[in-house]
DNA sequence: CTCATTGCAAAGGATTTGCACTAAT
DNA sequence: ATTAGTGCAAATCCTTTGCAATGAG
């Protein structure tokens, strides 16, 4: 099976979960939500509200820019698409993919997104929390770095 | 020795080295800078430009928001100031203090903000990168849970 | 005296909100 | 028909920038 024919499988469960939670909280299926979460959850990228409307702008669809962060927040509280503040000024929503938790890994040259999960990690953090009389809810672990390809010289790195 | 001489004994190196830094770059020391500096290199706590505009309030002096933005900067730039991004749709500025790196805990009820070091942390990330063939220049951790006061409930939990 | 800093106000970028209009149920 | 969603523009929040007036060296 190929990744596209994975991916569109996973898109299609998706958007009925999508839809199934706009039925289940009365909220009206319209066609603007339908394409900003075909966008949304059709990609495993980190897309920014901006990047959005410009997927839409690409496969001929639009969206005010008002209806596009509405939508984000839907699909948010629909628990299908998670935000993410990489310090960038503004922040950038990802699909949830039933995965737990994971953490990210940014180029600073590129800026390309790379994600991955370390179960030591998970337990480093709940220990480290309590050796601080805290307890660990949630954690957040951004490493910011040399890609493969900008370390190897593929285009000149400007930093 | 009292904890309010020590840092007063720190403030005073501090404020010496950003005079030292300005010296060094040809740059007029102003009140303001110094004021600025004052209140920054004297809290242990992350401050908002905002807060900072209230901290100098707070003591007779003040500064238009723009030189504090711009003294932050020099600050900054001098090393003796790190920029914070928590996610919260601003930026923190803390004193480097000589402190190399930390991580940051933040409570989710009262946002109080612990900060702590850890040498197996440090290696894990570097080792966590490389395994993703990224070369690790910095990373950034944040923790969030419930601080110990607010764990056994002196103040009622909002969450 | 000369050049950088200051403060104000205007400009910016990201996100939110008010409101008349349109569309879903 | 109702009720909620949509788009636009105005408004907001944080931060930066332009520029005349001010102050440091």
């Amino acid at each position: 099976m190929s990744d596209s024919a994975a991916s569109t499988r996973a898109l299609t469960a998706d958007r009925e979960s999508f839809r199934a939670f706009l039925r289940d909280h009365n909220l009206p299926v319209t066609a603007q939500r339908l394409a900003i979460a075909d966008v949304v959850l059709g990609t495993d990228g980190h897309l920014s509200a901006d990047d959005v409307g410009a997927q839409l702008a690409a496969r001929g669809a639009s969206a005010g820019t008002a209806t596009i962060y509405r939508t984000l927040d839907v699909l948010m509280r629909s628990g299908l698409v998670v935000e993410r503040d990489f310090g960038e000024g503004f922040k950038r929503f990802e699909a949830a993919r039933g995965v737990p938790h994971h953490e990210h890994l940014i180029c600073t040259v590129c800026a390309r997104v790379t994600e991955f999960r370390d179960e030591r990690l998970e337990r480093m953090t709940t220990l480290l929390a309590e050796s601080h009389d805290f307890s660990r809810q949630r954690h957040r672990l951004v490493i910011y770095g040399l890609c493969g390809e900008c370390r190897r010289g593929s285009s000149r790195p400007r930093n």
